[in-house]
DNA sequence: CGTGCACTTGACAGCTGTCAATGCCGGTGG
DNA sequence: CCACCGGCATTGACAGCTGTCAAGTGCACG
């Protein structure tokens, strides 16, 4: 197990002291294993923590009363899982295991001891909060402005760069362990009219498709399809309280 | 001035000590005045802090290469706006003024302060992030899977929760000083688009539109037009650090 | 070797985009 | 006070992207 995944994110924005990596550390002290498919909590259920992917992929969802549901966010390694449901009554989102996934249930009590305690790293996890904001606002941009092959594009690239770094014949690539209609729920379109975007990508020759593996056959021009600006994270942030 | 606004939104998770209470208010000590339609940070720009929107309404905006923008969210009093962009090198989000505003400038430092003095409005602060993720996450499922006619509903019913409660010949009704093309750009349709949906709300005579004013004249169908669960802020948290 | 699930493809319908013209209204200058 | 102007709203006609329905294919698994 690697046990430097609950780092990665918050690391991102400035280096941790030991007293920082201890806490969180702590938070994936204890993991539980969950089989590919099984629902790790259900949108509905009372709220008391939040949930540390530690190996696998997850997918947060909701569901409309028609049985209709929008994939929120594709989670991978290092994620913290429904965390804006912290805010409410009851939980917005259903994690589901996409591949058997090592999870740690993280309570919420054990966040606000870091409140209370670790000033700085509680302000990087209020920064990884809005990093994911900032995440959910470039999608409502892809879903309200870009055709669907962008989108499926801007997905692909997503998942390549969060991915570690792996070649196929000496092409950036990737296993995607989702199917088609978690995909669609993931673009807001259906599953008949993902597989059309996929074989556009495909003929266009962007990407080529290998069993589960995508091959970004032609990276530049699939990263040029996606619309969106650049986004670099704050590094080292001048106004950062003080290191403990 | 009302000097309750920078606290509406934090005092909706727990009461605040005169202490917090303090802190909340020093955010909001200086204010500056926009015309409407001006600019008030570009995206792009650095990012040294976010804005308190004290009066007035405003618009968080992203745009593409093309000219084409997406309306990422409608601000109202008590909001802050710009917060995302903390994490990021360069900020995301244009915010416009769309009536004339009053803005307090809130300098990243002096959020920091808070995070090192006081932790349980520190954990607010965290709360509320999260929840206009979760905000974002409705506006996701709008977007990628009802049509546009539920999501202008949805738009309309949302503004009128979040106004001072107000009525018109006995019904609810609000001033809504946006223009089509802004609301176009919220809900991810063009102008032309927004004008028939509001035809046929107000054919079906959900609404009733006076010129800039929105009457809901049959306020419980248009609510059940939207289909999004219904969601309850979390209140008095059991776990939340320790009130100064 | 059969079964079931996911993937593919084609045909057609419907929602939304695009283009264009007209009307309305408040602000401005004569 | 009135004519003009510009921005916004409105409507119609048509095109294009995506949804819907249906059928067939391929592959993993028992």
């Amino acid at each position: 197990m690697n046990f430097d995944i609950p780092f990665r994110r918050f690391a991102a924005f400035a280096d941790l002291t030991a007293l920082e990596e201890a806490a969180l550390r702590d938070l994936s002290a204890v993991t539980t294993n969950f089989r590919r498919n099984h629902i790790i909590r259900y949108e509905q259920d009372p709220v008391d923590g939040v949930y540390l992917l530690v190996n696998g992929w997850a997918l947060t969802t909701a569901g409309f009363a028609g049985g209709e549901r929008q994939v929120l966010k594709i989670h991978l390694p290092g994620d913290i899982m429904g965390a804006p449901s912290l805010a409410l009554d009851r939980a917005a989102e259903t994690i589901t295991a996409v591949t058997d996934v090592v999870v740690s249930k993280v309570a919420a009590q054990k966040l606000s001891r870091i409140f209370a305690e670790l000033p700085r790293l509680s302000m990087l996890f209020f920064l990884a909060a809005q990093e994911e904001r900032v995440e959910l606002m470039d999608r409502l941009m892809i879903l309200g402005r870009r055709p669907a092959k962008e989108g499926l594009a801007g997905l692909l690239v997503y998942l390549y760069d969060r991915l570690p770094r792996h070649f196929q014949r000496g092409l950036p690539a990737f296993e995607l362990p989702l199917n088609q209609s978690q995909i669609g729920d993931f673009l807001g379109i259906h599953t008949v009219h993902v597989n059309r975007m996929f074989r556009v990508l495909e003929d266009e020759g962007l990407i080529v498709r290998e069993g589960r593996w995508i091959v970004l056959a032609r990276e530049a021009d699939l990263r040029s399809v996606v619309g969106l600006p650049d986004r670099r994270l704050v590094r080292d942030a001048s106004w950062l309280p003080p290191a403990p």
